[in-house]
DNA sequence: TTTAAAAATGAGTGAGTACTCACTTAAAAA
DNA sequence: TTTTTAAGTGAGTACTCACTCATTTTTAAA
């Protein structure tokens, strides 16, 4: 997958769904590169013309201010982070028994997951390092999180609650656990020690263990 | 406790050990607030100057550059983060049966980190924004962790595994596992939630039962 | 080939930026 | 009381910032 590919597909979710001109991409590429290394406050429009190889105007010509070319990047990146759950077969796909145990769909949300944070790991880092400075990308975050995320997931723990199958802490809860269990995996292999001689199988076995023990429902 | 003394025990690490001034804390205090508000490249010293009631020049009588004003921040945060694993006693206490079981241990430092986190949150949030963006902050981290934290966590797990208490997974793994766990919650509760009606005793509990449950050793 | 429209340019702009320095004020030492 | 030292000041400095706009270049239509 060469790099125009890996961009417009990130992309796809922002909207205008024409093409992108080769300066436009340029620019975003810049952008992403330079805000994951350096932080978008720290990043000047003139820095990211030069690295695009653009002049600083044409960035003016396509996003009316610098922040717009920071949303420009984490509003596909965030409804990227979370595409499975915003397919309309997703839950469906659980109750009509694709998944026997929660086990099932927790090993098939990594492996896609894990998929996906590895291709586009600066983009999903600019959007951590930003989502705690500007308002209006939190407020993205809890609706997009509440409206597809929350909603989807609470089905599917309560479908294996009732089957008996995991531990009758609140959704909530289980919710937690099981994303902090997971983007805690993430977060330590790809941003806290990338560097670290993983075995990327090996510590998913293990943590998927330890994530189906700890929410397994214990005898009576 | 009032405003001075809680900014002095953050502080108490810096070095210089002797009292601040009424006016440094103030600069201090202002700078915490504002780095943890809008980040430390979005946030100009007129700024803090001005938040901190004294000329700007007198921010720069006490700090060189503005950098180094982040570091006086960021480097006590970081030694009062990890302050239970710098004492010497600490180890010891573990093998002299002061913790009969690895809940135990886990126990303390969640009770004793969660107050710290409570009370010195803006700090906290400002080393995690800045880690990722100053080379000097990262190197600090490794150095605290390896040097201190990674060894004696080590010898607790390695202690509780021959004990038979805890799954035979890689050292490293089960650190991982726990400081995930605790520092999921930590971070759901206090960075990504904050406003959500918490039950912090009860979900302490579920997590605490959810970690010794997918650690605990299973038969053979 | 001419003409019209769109895209790209980069020098220019005013509002900041981190930091300096000659100076005043306050406190401590002599 | 006089002198020394330190803390605090704020206007000034050289420079960078995001953003603009008159002009040129490229593309497409006629």
């Amino acid at each position: 997958m060469n790099e125009e590919q890996w961009l417009e597909e990130l992309l796809k979710f922002n909207g205008e769904d024409g093409k992108l001109s080769e300066k436009q991409m340029k620019i975003l590429e810049a952008a992403i590169e330079m805000f994951a290394e350096k932080g978008y406050a720290a990043t000047s429009t003139s820095e990211i013309a030069k690295r695009a190889g653009v002049a600083e105007g044409t960035i003016f010509r396509h996003y009316k201010t610098k922040k717009e070319l920071l949303l420009a990047i984490v509003t596909p990146t965030l409804l990227q982070s979370v595409a499975p759950f915003l397919a309309k077969e997703f839950a469906k796909e659980v109750f009509e028994h694709q998944y026997e145990h929660y086990e099932d769909f927790v090993r098939t949300v990594w492996k896609n997951r894990y998929e996906f944070v590895k291709k586009y790991l600066p983009a999903i880092r600019v959007f951590w390092q930003e989502v705690a400075f500007h308002a209006e990308i939190k407020k993205q975050l809890e609706t997009v999180f509440t409206a597809h995320v929350y909603e989807k997931f609470k089905k599917i723990v309560l479908y294996f609650q009732e089957k008996g199958e995991i531990a009758d802490f609140p959704v909530e809860s289980v919710i937690r656990l099981t994303i902090t269990t997971i983007a805690g995996f993430f977060a330590t292999r790809f941003i806290i020690m990338p560097d670290y001689d993983w075995d990327d199988e090996a510590e998913m076995e293990r943590t998927i263990q330890f994530l189906m023990n700890g929410l397994r429902k214990k005898e009576a």
